[in-house]
RNA sequence: CGGGGAGUAGCGCAGCCUGGUAGCGCAUCUGCUUUGGGAGCAGAGGGUCGCAGGUUCGAAUCCUGUCUCCCCGACCA
């Protein structure tokens, strides 16, 4: 993408709405603009990390397993009142009319429409276990939105339900879409911890909230070091179709101890001695067990190899993909701007021409701009006559991993300049080289 | 929902108390100069002062109502 063709507006001046790091940067380097309150337009910016994010998720949750679908943003009040939540759930479900009058929900969830088609559909016992899943934007009329798109009014979720015929399958597919998160976040450049959770009447052990390490996080928290590194390496080894292994895995990990400042366990930090991290989080997933719940209420029921019926047995896990832009600038960020991790940055490369005036340089950067297109390199190549400066500052904001500066000095001798926007180390190479570097 | 604060140009703000028809910095546009790390000078464009009523010869300014946004608390992907 050419900057002087693109539509990327950024500010030197944080909005004086923004109060969270990430909300200043997310305005200032134009990832998005408010449009009400907890309610944002994503701009080409921020859509490319939106769609970045949202496929690393896509691929997570396909490689476990889930199945992709797609429910509507709409739907009937008479669904809600089916599973007996349309009463039940409050003043944040915002509720709207149609034309005739009729009731109608912007839905902030989906669990009582996938029952619904999954009941209409599924009469058998050969049809489970399935883990279906959409990627769809939710409204939740929250009392007070804030922190940019970390507590926004609409956000996108990837919301994924399971189906199995008793609490061992069901377990089973608990524990997949456990690991699969694990993987995905690391993807994404995130240390993320899985830390137990309330899981409301039900019981058990099996609601996980995925908290990421962030120095802004809303929440504290407490954790065995041994979260500090990247778990989901060790996953490698483990045949998710084997039940058995697979529990063994998750049961290991969840031995070392990781708790919000809400569910600590004074004991087990205690055992964790020297051992025991403190730090803040935000939390990004969140996957539970809710057994028979909808089945019931909605009615759904399956034939079984003797004969019998049985109500199958969901679990639910979210992930807050809009949520994640923000989080993720929360843990990676400096004094310049933001800091992307490869995997979801907008662009790999920022091209900058330190003087789009000098016709050498401005063709030099037009071609190492044509090599890198060609080579499936996504690039930002900032070509506008501006003071090399400021554009080079605007780079910095927008956070590119790697940014190749071209001036006239350089040109002269043969080089251009390779800078890696995470650890500022710069240097000099050769159009040849750079180009290598970056396609290679 | 309780408590607090704010709406004036794209962004950041002043003006309001003490009414007289709107200003500063950045950004934008033009010209000249300059320019390998957010340039200088000169000029220009851009605002029904959130909205509606009222008071007044006259309202950004005073009064009333209303909408919106932000912050603190209780709730949440």
């Amino acid at each position: 993408m050419r900057w002087s063709q693109a539509f990327l507006p950024v500010l030197k001046e944080s909005p004086a709405d923004a109060q969270i790091v990430s909300h200043k940067l997310m305005l200032r380097a134009g990832l998005v603009r408010q449009t009400a309150a907890g309610i944002y337009a994503w701009l080409p910016l921020g859509f490319r990390v939106l769609k970045k994010i949202e496929q690393i998720v896509r691929e997570e949750q396909d490689r476990a397993g889930a199945i992709e679908m797609l429910m509507p943003t709409i739907q009937s009040a008479d669904l809600w009142r089916e599973s007996g939540r349309y009463d039940a759930y409050g003043p944040e479900m915002l509720r709207i009319r149609d034309r005739h009058d009729r009731e109608m929900l912007y839905g902030p969830t989906n669990e009582d429409m996938i029952t619904a088609l999954f009941r209409d559909n599924v009469k058998s016992y050969r049809d489970l276990p399935r883990i279906l899943y959409h990627i769809q934007w939710k409204f939740r009329d929250e009392v007070r939105p804030r922190f940019g798109v970390m507590r926004g009014r609409e956000f996108l979720m990837k919301d994924a339900y399971s189906f199995d015929l008793d609490e061992a399958g069901a377990r089973h597919s608990y524990n997949r879409m456990f690991i699969a998160y694990l993987r995905t976040f690391a993807r994404m450049g995130l240390t993320s911890i899985p830390m137990q959770a309330d899981t409301g009447p039900i019981g058990g052990d099996l609601s996980h909230e995925f908290i990421i390490l962030a120095p802004s996080g809303e929440s504290e928290v407490f954790y065995h070091q041994a979260w500090e590194r990247d778990r989901s390496a060790e996953a490698e080894g483990v045949d998710a179709d084997d039940p058995r292994s697979l529990q063994a895995f998750v049961s290991g990990l969840t031995a070392d101890y990781a708790a919000t400042d809400e569910k600590r366990d004074l004991e087990r930090e205690r055992d964790a001695g020297e051992a025991l991290r403190r730090s803040r989080g935000i939390e990004v997933g969140h996957i539970f067990y809710f057994d028979t719940k909808y089945t019931e209420a909605m009615n759904m029921t399956v034939s079984t190899p003797d004969g019998g019926q049985v109500h199958p047995k969901m679990g639910s896990y979210g992930i807050g993909i809009s949520r994640l832009v923000g989080a993720i600038i929360e843990a990676s960020h400096d004094v310049a701007g933001i800091v992307w991790p490869e995997a979801v940055a907008p662009w790999r490369v920022g091209l900058v021409t330190m003087r789009a005036d000098d016709e050498p340089s401005a063709s030099a950067a037009d071609s190492l701009y044509a090599g890198l297109t060609a080579a499936g390199v996504e690039t930002l190549y900032d070509d506008r006559d501006d003071r090399g400066g400021a554009k080079l500052a605007s780079m910095d904001l927008i956070g590119l991993p790697w940014q190749l500066i071209v001036g006239p000095r350089g040109i002269a001798a043969g080089t251009v300049e390779l800078k890696n926007r995470r650890s500022g180390e710069r240097e000099e190479l050769s159009l040849e080289s750079a180009l290598a570097r970056l396609t290679g």
